[in-house]
RNA sequence: GCCGGCGUAGCUCAACCGGCAGAGCAACUGACUUGUAAUCAGUAGGUUAUGGGUUCAAGUCCCAUCGCCGGCUCCA
């Protein structure tokens, strides 16, 4: 845990006590409840109960309604070391407390199961009626607490522990401010979060849907989506040209033995869906691409001369992903990876990984991110691969991370059990951040599958591997450029890029002519000749989010002119078509929201 | 997968304690021909997710399945 300004401190305390307040609120209810833990988390608090029934949205109001009083009854918080025993005597009746206590003492962890580093030593607080065993801090009385700036939000299952074989205990989710402005700008946040959900907008805007009867997790791209996966699809081709990738094609299935050679069946097989049956032998829908592209690898004899070769596929896998896990398009069961395998001698790895990163970051940009923030993952306890191979390329990734004067974390033994790895996650529009691109060394698989090439001095040598994808899915990748931009997708991305406004039935030959002088400039253009007022065809593209307007009536018919109104509102006025049309490519250049 | 909630017209949502399934928007037809965020009128639209059960009677109660939502777990 990083240190923490002291204000955030006094957000933390407070949001604490709050957990506790509403335990006291919930036992009152439930005498007989079993208390697990209740901390501080970002934006508020939870605590995880124990309890005879399910708990219904009415139970909250009460809860939080007693919560208020409890806050006016004004309680101290009082903190008291205790003796294992005195404390097994309080907790007597609450397992999960004395479970921690046993934690605690014996394996010396916190009551989040993490390891402490001080001697172990028991305390509690009470406040109220209620008493928890609990290290605090605390606010000191329950008045800090702003009875007006708490909320709380929804119940939800949790499993004790975390551990799926643990009991699933109800967790109650609050949020707690220092004053009910802060709530209310909370509150404004998530409304502008639920705003920006791409399962709503894709709906509203016609881009994807999901179905029933097709299956769950799998994503159906409607015209307009297509459009924009279309542009994007391009330009990733166009970068990944100029950038010195050769782009591949493989299948969509392959026989168990390519997977028993790669190791998936062994290792992944709970994420592949069943073998299909061709002719007597198995055949497995693929989940990763990798084996697809070592097959091709090794159709020729290679030479260090021919490296790095640099394959990059837009890649559709199928993976199972429990049901509970899908989640509109960040999480699915069927998608398209941009995917790319870099093979390369130890001499070229260092230039390769920087390469990849600035490229990666380039691509990025594009797409309006600019806020990175990188984790690297180093050799796990359990992995393939000698020692000083793992050193090299984790060092090559520090210094390429380093070189690019990125923030970075390092997770320690948390990479892949066949190679290191760095991840890139991006902050969206509303600050969340999302992870994206993951750049992967692999030692495992030119191992399995013998990849050689013939360097300088004419012997076999083990070529290098990295697996990366950029966008990660373009399911996923679009999903977060929806939640980013809000829908209102900046020029070059928008599926339709100009809608014409024709006043009145008299202008709509005009406007079709118009059309075709910006379509022939490559503009996506549609006429909206509907027997419509103009401001409910302004309110439609307005909707749709369409970045321009242009309404024509007699004035502009007679001198030839557009009039231009912008997706933001803003009224630039009549113009000639090419001037139009210059200020409509310029933007589609620049990558402009308008 | 687990806990809880939910599924009614293309969309957003009504329908009391079990008693004739309804509105707005969208669609379609007609009229209007409009100057920067919704013109008016009419028409059509449903095996209430699917399958079973209880009941004189089920959108409503029960069971199963599918899917979605909030979390948890998972994401070599």
């Amino acid at each position: 845990m990083a240190e923490q300004k002291h204000e955030e401190d006094h957000v933390h305390r407070l949001r604490h006590s709050a957990s506790h307040v509403m335990a006291q609120a919930v036992l009152e209810e439930f005498p007989d409840g079993k208390v697990a833990i209740g901390p501080p988390i970002e934006n508020g608090f939870y605590y995880d109960f124990e309890l005879p029934r399910p708990l219904t949205p009415e139970d909250l109001e009460e809860i939080e309604a007693r919560m208020r009083e409890i806050i006016t009854e004004g309680h101290d918080f009082v903190y008291q070391e205790v003796s294992e025993e005195e404390a097994r005597r309080i907790f007597a009746d609450q397992p999960y407390k004395l479970e921690l206590i046993d934690g605690i003492l014996s394996a010396g962890t916190d009551e989040y199961g993490e390891p402490l580093d001080e001697a172990p030593k028991l305390s509690i607080y009470r406040s109220g009626s209620f008493v928890d065993l609990c290290r605090g801090p605390h606010v000191s009385n329950a008045r800090e607490i702003n009875p007006d700036a708490i909320k709380l939000l929804n119940v939800a299952g949790a499993y004790w522990r975390g551990d799926e074989r643990r009991p699933m205990l109800q967790r109650i989710y609050g949020t707690a401010w220092e004053s009910a402005r802060q709530l209310e700008e909370f509150l404004a946040w998530q409304e502008e979060v639920e705003k920006r959900d791409h399962r709503r907008l894709i709906k509203e805007l016609d881009l994807l849907s999901f179905h029933e009867e097709g299956g769950a997790g799998l994503a159906y791209w409607h015209p307009m989506g297509g459009r924009i996966r279309q542009v994007i699809e391009d330009f990733w081709r166009a970068r990944h040209r100029e950038g010195g990738y050769e782009i591949v094609f493989t299948p969509h299935i392959g026989k168990a033995q390519l997977w028993q050679q790669s190791g998936h069946l062994d290792f992944y097989r709970e994420s592949m869906y069943s073998p299909m049956d061709i002719e007597g032998a198995e055949y497995f829908l693929k989940p990763m691409n990798c084996p697809f592209h070592i097959l091709m690898y090794k159709t020729t004899l290679r030479s260090y001369r021919e490296l790095p070769l640099r394959w990059a596929e837009l890649g559709t896998v199928y993976r199972y992903e429990r049901s509970g896990v899908l989640h509109g398009l960040m999480r699915v069961r069927g998608f398209t990876q941009d995917d790319a395998h870099i093979f390369c001698t130890p001499e070229q790895i260092e230039d390769e990984v920087l390469r990849v990163l600035r490229f990666s970051l380039d691509l990025l940009r594009a797409f309006g991110f600019s806020d990175f923030h990188v984790f690297l993952s180093t050799m796990p306890e359990k992995h393939v691969g000698e020692p000083e191979r793992w050193e090299q390329a984790q060092e090559s990734l520090r210094k390429a991370i380093e070189v690019e004067g990125l923030p970075y974390e390092v997770d320690e033994g948390g990479g892949a059990f066949y190679g290191p790895k760095i991840d890139i996650h991006v902050k969206d529009a509303l600050g969340r951040t999302w992870q994206l691109t993951t750049i992967q060394f692999d030692f495992n698989l030119p191992e399995r599958f013998d990849m050689t090439y013939i360097g300088e001095d004419g012997k076999e040598h083990r070529p290098y591997m990295v697996h990366r994808a950029l966008l990660g899915s373009l399911e996923r990748f679009f999903g977060v450029l929806v939640e980013h931009y809000g829908g209102a997708f900046p020029v070059w991305l928008a599926p339709v890029q100009v809608v014409l406004i024709p006043i009145a039935d008299r202008h709509v030959a005009y406007a079709y002519a118009v059309a075709e002088r910006l379509r022939a400039a490559g503009l996506r253009v549609e006429v909206d000749d509907s027997s419509e007022r103009m401001q409910a065809k302004i309110r439609d593209a307005q909707v749709q989010k369409v970045p321009y307007m242009l309404v024509m009536g007699n004035r502009e018919m007679e001198a030839g002119q557009v009039n231009l109104r912008m997706r933001d509102e803003s009224v630039p006025g009549a113009m000639s078509v090419d001037e139009f049309v210059a200020l409509a490519q310029e933007a589609v250049a620049e990558k402009r929201a308008l």
